[in-house]
DNA sequence: AGAGGAAAGTTGCGTTTTGCAACGGACCTA
DNA sequence: TAGGTCCGTTGCAAAACGCAACTTTCCTCT
């Protein structure tokens, strides 16, 4: 088991980071996207030392991120999907493949692959924040407020929240 | 300097991944978007070691995530803010954030803060993947399809493409 | 039934990264 | 000038990772 890297843990996206933010998870989520399913593919797609990925692989099945499956057909493969759970990081996945399109692909370079609206054949729009009535969001738009569960310890540990409370 | 983690990198994931995907990275960016600005802020509110976050905050910087300041008053801070690329990944952090709130937030827990719209002061929506004309897409609505740059390469790594050619 | 091979891990070992805490240099304040 | 603040850096121990060989279970072919 690997040691909890324990950043303070009142944040969710401490607690995702938990959860996802290992090396390689969120590859070997990508893959179960694409429909990668066993072990040795994921091995071979990612290039990952199996060790490594069996731990990984553990990891996201014990948090309900991935099933694990041993197949009738041929009871030495093992299947992993994803759950509801794992599904739910769709939006991520896009956004990060987003983020880098826009970021980190050369202008010269052809992609292999692409991600489509199925009814259309179109790929997907943006990810995108919006408010409630559907306006798209920059982060000047927002603000952080403190909630209910907000404590002095807290106020402490981030002063430049001070302003939101 | 880090050894680079060489996921096959013909996916723009796996390159984003080798710049975010590092341990404590997305928490010092979502610390930048609460207002976090200086060194020993980041090393307060997170509890993470001194010497990585000199490494992480390096590293940001020379992506061109984050840019360093010092401060005009007084010339022993240095301020580390958002650039554009940096606030970017706004969609990013605000989708973590919400995957684990409905994951990972117990739910007799009380929130310590929330994301709001500014001009309503209502919870920002949920950051969704949509089709061209908006239509909220699940991974089942979309679908791989292979680009103008794939290889034959490319398809044996990940056989479970093969569908999308 | 037996040989060969495929698939999913496991083990041992050397390398790399991380955590910890003390230290250094530059700068500000009194 | 003395003391304190802020941003890192350094040295060392502990943990995680990469590599590659190995084990186990099960399938296939003869």
């Amino acid at each position: 088991m690997p040691k909890r890297v324990s950043a303070p843990d009142y944040c969710v996206i401490a607690r995702t980071m938990d959860v996802l933010g290992e090396q390689w998870t969120m590859l070997i989520v990508r893959d179960a996207f694409f429909g990668v399913r066993n072990f040795d593919d994921f091995q071979k797609s990612l290039g990952i030392a199996r060790n490594v990925l069996a731990t990984r692989l553990a990891k996201l099945v014990g948090e309900g991120i991935l099933s694990r499956h041993v197949s009738e057909q041929d009871r030495r493969k093992v299947e992993y999907r994803l759950t509801p759970k794992g599904r739910d990081l769709f939006p991520l996945i896009i956004g990060l493949s987003q983020w880098g399109m826009k970021y980190l692909h050369r202008a010269d370079e052809l992609s292999p692959f692409g991600i489509v609206d199925r009814e259309t054949g179109t790929p997907v729009g943006p990810v995108e924040v919006r408010s409630k009535e559907g306006r798209v969001l920059t982060p000047f738009d927002t603000m952080v407020i403190a909630g209910p569960g907000m404590t002095d310890e807290i106020r402490a540990a981030i002063p430049a929240l001070r302003e939101a409370s």
